[in-house]
DNA sequence: AGCCTGACTCAAA
DNA sequence: CTTTGAGCCAGGC
């Protein structure tokens, strides 16, 4: 028999890493990328996220941020402000610039 | 198959 | 501080 199922796609993985980011802290896409094997592909991350739309409740997607700890959906307008509320009601705090303080929130998993 | 885009990131100027 | 270019992955045409 052929191989019934590859690897799991980029997207897959990119959904199982945030779905295990803990209430209240945060990654960013970077990092993520790297969990899922390629350093540099934090745009995919970015891709797979926006693919969601919104039909995958058990995703924490409003925890990944970039790599200044800012929300990058700047030019998106109402996800911008669901995301930062979301992220508020949790605990995580914002500075006047609209940045979190990462060396504090991010989360790393177990190796 | 090729080309373009995008919720990104980093280094360099 | 800002701007630019290059690298990465998946999807749409």
């Amino acid at each position: 028999m052929p191989e019934p199922q590859r690897e799991p796609t980029f997207y897959t993985r990119v959904y199982e890493v945030v779905r295990r980011v803990p209430r209240g802290s945060v990654v960013t896409y970077g990092q993520v990328a790297l969990i899922c094997g390629s350093p540099a592909a934090a745009r995919a991350v970015g891709y797979a996220l926006n693919a969601l739309d919104g039909s995958d409740d058990t995703i924490p997607w409003w925890r990944v941020v970039n790599a200044q700890g800012r929300i990058s959906l700047k030019g998106r307008g109402a996800a911008a402000d669901l995301q930062r509320a979301l992220l508020e009601r949790e605990g995580v705090a914002f500075d006047g610039d609209g940045r979190i303080d990462l060396r504090e929130r991010r989360w790393w998993p177990e190796t």
